[in-house]
DNA sequence: TAAATTGTATTAAGACAATAATACAATTGT
DNA sequence: ACAATTGTATTATTGTCTTAATACAATTTA
């Protein structure tokens, strides 16, 4: 069952929230080229929310070429899988990277604070939680 | 300056954001009590956006009792403002930390690439403080 | 005192998100 | 063949976010 976790607090729209999600579980390899995912009525139902907004998550995702759908057969990520080259990932990290920078800054932190942090935690990340879930 | 990161991406309020890093400026003391904040109309035209969004958070803002605004005066950081101590700031920079660890190892980027990253942007990031604002 | 500054408030419009209720099309399973 | 499943499409409604354009009130400044 994919896991799917839907915040409602910080104002991301909840389809936007779906394709992040499975677009990072396909690029994660914890959704495999060819696997099928639940129809969208079940993940409405299992989410709680309309099947409409998962039905533009969906449509969404095979615009992109993540998803390939086929009316009563079901939708499978494709076989291709993301399509992201170098220089689209680099940017999705860099994005990440100097919203991280700002924050810390606001809370007064330093660079290498952050470093620390990182290299701390990406210890815990090797050397325990490699390979399960980490969704959570 | 205030220094407000606005993304047009994310599908996060505006209003939002700037409520979130205000109040961790606050909660860090990067702006102290007492301290005076940009005119409404200031900031939106520092962030290229409208007066009415800035109005929006200074008055959430207000009314979680973070700013004491009065007409004609401006608008300040409340001398009881709302402070994080070192273990719940440590705790927010701790969160954003993992989700960029989690997020970067989907996109199939190492922990040295992050550092690498965060150098490079943090080198940006203090010789634009000395000069002109550089808004990406 | 008069002008400028600053916060406050209102109304309107457009765009978007989400829900709701259907209907239809293609495939699968019996 | 038939029913169930599944994706697709449409229309309507409600609510939120943002911009826009004003107007007004309180304070500061010249």
């Amino acid at each position: 069952m994919i896991k799917i976790h839907i915040s409602t607090k910080d104002g991301v729209p909840i389809f936007q929230q779906i394709v992040t999600q499975i677009k990072h579980m396909v690029a994660s390899g914890r959704l495999a080229p060819g696997e099928i995912v639940p129809p969208i009525r079940v993940l409405a139902e299992q989410l709680l929310i309309n099947p409409n907004t998962v039905a533009r998550a969906y449509k969404e995702l095979e615009s992109e070429g993540i998803f390939i759908s086929r009316q009563g057969s079901g939708t499978r990520v494709a076989e291709k899988g993301s399509t992201l080259d170098y220089a689209e990932r680099l940017q999705v990290l860099t994005e990440r990277v100097e919203s991280l920078l700002v924050e810390a800054d606001q809370l007064d932190f330093t660079v290498e604070d952050i470093i620390e942090l990182i290299r701390q935690k990406n210890k815990l990340f090797y050397t325990s939680e490699r390979g399960k879930n980490i969704n959570d």
